[in-house]
DNA sequence: ATTACAAACGCAATTGTGTTGCATTTACAA
DNA sequence: TTGTAAATGCAACACAATTGCGTTTGTAAT
């Protein structure tokens, strides 16, 4: 399972950024992820690379642009995972093992049906779908 | 738009809880509100009845239970409505204003789908929905 | 190459959010 | 009335995230 890495100098400049050593290693970090994770995990992946706050910074900067997706697991804390380079997906979180597994998203006709509807708003940028049940391991017990 | 209050006391019994004056009063007060409200705002509004070691863990347990449920609007910290009493529903918020729409929930085909296509997990017991965009008055500017 | 400057950085201190431990109180069923 | 598990309040703690500020650095223009 090896992909070719991507060139996240000319993502980062693309993206409007400057491509700094910390936040190439950021998005390469990410990129070799299967999963979400938590800022404290990158920390200490990226502790001698990457000051805490600067982690905090580039992430928050790259969830506005989009390049970085901030996802909630109902675990208290923020989840990050690489958006650029992937369908827009979804996910289904064991509530027992905290297991997760990728949903493809197939709501667009839900959500454009949902920005018809709406009082309030005319247009829906984006959306956040979770699912939660027990895993089949979870199950068993 | 006067609702008649329910009856919290039996609420909390039938859901395995003692009916404590400091429950039933946040139960009033999630009835009372509009939308989903922050645990601060909870903290400040029952400051003199509720400790905020109660608040938090009287909203945990009601969680588990669903008679209150969890929500993320991308504050960086949870909301809570009361979950009882009501359809299930979702949300659209302002990313500009933090205004709040509800929106029917017409996922259920969806799920099913979902639950279908997974390999890893039998049932989905619970999902979150929310939508992300600029209100009407926002999109003006 | 050199320079100029906004973007990004690191450190220290601080705020905010949520949790733990423990002794005390209380709802409620027996 | 009483026994008991559930719930509470307080203090202290742990973790998550932010602010201020002086310094460094990537990049585009000279």
């Amino acid at each position: 399972m090896t992909k070719t890495a991507p060139n996240f100098e000319e993502i980062l400049r693309e993206g409007g950024y400057k491509a700094t050593p910390g936040r190439v290693l950021l998005l390469k970090t990410l990129f070799g992820e299967e999963k979400p994770v938590t800022v404290s995990y990158l920390e200490k992946k990226l502790k001698s690379a990457i000051d805490k706050v600067t982690l905090y910074r580039a992430l928050d900067s790259m969830v506005v642009s989009g390049v970085v997706r901030e996802v909630d697991f109902r675990h208290g804390h923020a989840h990050y995972e690489l958006q650029i380079l992937r369908k827009h997906h979804h996910h289904i979180v064991c509530t027992n093992c905290a297991l997760v597994e990728d949903v493809d998203c197939n709501t667009e006709p839900f959500v454009k049906q949902v920005e018809k509807k709406s009082k309030k708003f005319d247009l829906i940028s984006d959306h956040s779908t979770e699912f939660f049940g027990l895993c089949k391991n979870c199950t068993k017990v």
